[in-house]
DNA sequence: CGGCCGGATTGAATCGATTCAATCCCTGCC
DNA sequence: GGCAGGGATTGAATCGATTCAATCCGGCCG
């Protein structure tokens, strides 16, 4: 029952031809006869050969599948950077193997160590160790990589990032700009960059206003889902001179938030002005939808992954052949009911 | 620059043993001598070394990943299968390469060919075509695979499925119960078995509260999306006797359909109740949070990950070790606002 | 003191595709 | 007829880890 695996060398037997002669017909069809390539593939079909990537590999040296390793694919916005990417590792003969950190660095850690063993063809990760100190053994192996949703100042990676500081300050300029004075941002963990940078863009439309950081008031979340932005909704709604506005640092948590406020009765945008961040599919879908902060994912997944690609066939050239660059897109405000009233 | 990458051989050398030890203190750490392996484990650490994947399979025959093949990753459904297999497979020590077929029948027999190439440990498949003919290929092959959210009777494969019948029926059921007797069902692409069993479970509520079949007004849609969910409310607000009720084949359709029949100011339940499928996180975060037919998604992913590797484990064993299942679990209806209101 | 046992170690064979220098063979040209 | 040129084909060497039969060695027992 157990039939060996038929190998190149079954197929080279069974056509008459040499191994080399097969492995010329799959990797450089010119070069063999085109009646000679007919036989073994029909000889191919007939054995029902698959190649081995193992062994391919083992000898090129070359995987055919980059890795994507995300903080949560719970959250559509990775998904979305997923689909880009795995659209143009397609369209490049390769496979997209798709992991999530949990935001937890040693899983990440361990998701590295795992990709380096693979000899994966690249590396497109959105790191959720602050100190980038994971992803060394990457560059021991000198395995091309790119970091994601995250601005790398070191010449020595390149990124593909979003400029969050402009998506903070698009968000708050435009609540300012309806009459908003006092302003919350539902933040997220402060070890998160862009949750800070988000921050820092937001702090500065409230200074272009004339108006003292106070007008800014943080509430802090551990975990960016909608259950913490209902969480937060509590907090806000608990507070002694409540805001007539929220900036919130994603959508699920702009989602938990809004849900929550409609439960207590508290009017958006009338009562409360939202906006979020990252303008997911499901912020359009719901009765009041949500301004957002657009960030273009499927093109970040798709820039980067070719970058990535770049990379990969600069090394075969000569050193330094490759330069390394951080690029970084525009947002975007999408404004939509959910911030479109002014305020007292 | 340009080291040469470390092999076994070059840790075998400087730490003053064979190759075969260096390879046994990995794989059987017992029979080697606990100084002799902390020396090589030593010189492992200094070197830099990383053992290779590729080598290691070719020899060995079994890959370290399992491949999941989702429908698509934008329905949070799907991801919660994912992270259910994923969680699985890192317990095990696997990696998952998660990919999309885009209900695809060619994708997914791209993808399949990639995976006997990679002749991954098993795949995890949701099949996008109903023949079931692109998975011959793992058949040939030997490679271990378990179909998910899907019924396979034949005895030949594992499969892990939600009882798609009783799902509908307790759909429907609920909306008789609350006094509709005019129901909508918003369906999808009527090649997909899970669509053509809801319907079963409806009609068979339908029949069951001595209504006719024609209770149930079928409304198809191509795509199953949040955008499909709202052209679907058009037509239902242009049908001649419109239906009080609406059975969602999923709860992207859902969302859909709630917020365009918000926009068009029809209430939710008042005018029309709806109730959805999947359960996704999306469908409690909304101002009408949605009555849905729970389904175990990470728990399948969970049983369909713990059957692939039972039965990989039995292919070393004799013959006929592994006796191939189909487990079917039960969904369960979540009731909430969208269908609470008796219809006139 | 010799023989034996068993834990530790060795190293050559092996997995299967790729590569490339060498060979073969045919055609066209002088 | 001889030869150059070139397209097609060959097959042995190679990638790096695993495996297993063979060997080694130190101690224990009779």
């Amino acid at each position: 029952m157990a039939k060996k695996t038929v190998g190149i060398s079954d197929v080279a037997r069974e056509a008459g031809v040499s191994v080399g002669t097969v492995s010329n017909s799959f990797n450089r069809p010119d070069s063999v006869a085109p009646e000679t390539r007919a036989r073994i593939l029909a000889v191919v079909e007939r054995l029902g050969y698959v190649r081995s990537e193992s062994a391919r590999q083992l000898r090129t040296g070359t995987s055919r599948i980059v890795a994507l390793l995300v903080l949560d694919l719970a959250n559509p916005f990775f998904v979305d950077v997923a689909n880009g990417a795995e659209r143009t590792a397609r369209a490049a003969g390769l496979g997209v193997m798709v992991c999530t950190s949990a935001q937890s660095p040693s899983d990440e850690a361990d998701y590295i160590g795992l990709f380096t063993e693979q000899q994966v063809r690249g590396v497109l990760v959105i790191p959720a160790d602050p100190t980038g100190r994971s992803l060394e053994p990457l560059r021991r192996q000198g395995i091309p990589y790119v970091v994601v949703d995250r601005l790398v100042e070191d010449a020595e990676v390149c990124s593909v990032s979003v400029d969050d500081v402009t998506g903070g300050r698009l968000a708050v300029e435009h609540l300012l700009a309806q009459g908003h004075r006092r302003i919350a941002y539902i933040s997220g963990p402060a070890h998160l960059q862009q949750i800070r940078d988000r921050r820092t863009g937001a702090l500065a439309a409230v200074a272009a206003a004339g108006l003292p950081p106070e007008a800014l008031h943080e509430l802090p979340t551990a975990h960016m889902t909608i259950a913490a932005g209902r969480d937060a909704a509590a907090r806000l709604l608990g507070l002694a001179d409540r805001p007539t506005a929220v900036f919130c640092a994603n959508d699920l948590l702009a989602l938990g938030l809004e849900q929550a406020l409609y439960a207590a009765g508290v009017k958006v945008p009338e009562e409360v002005a939202i906006v979020g961040y990252d303008d997911i599919e499901f912020a359009s879908a719901v009765a009041v939808p949500l301004t957002s902060v657009r960030q273009p994912a499927a093109e970040m997944g798709r820039l980067a992954t070719q970058m990535l690609l770049a990379e990969g066939d600069a090394l075969g050239d000569e050193e330094g052949t490759h330069a390394h660059q951080a690029v970084v897109l525009q947002p975007e405000l999408v404004v939509r009911t959910s911030s479109l009233h002014r305020a007292g």
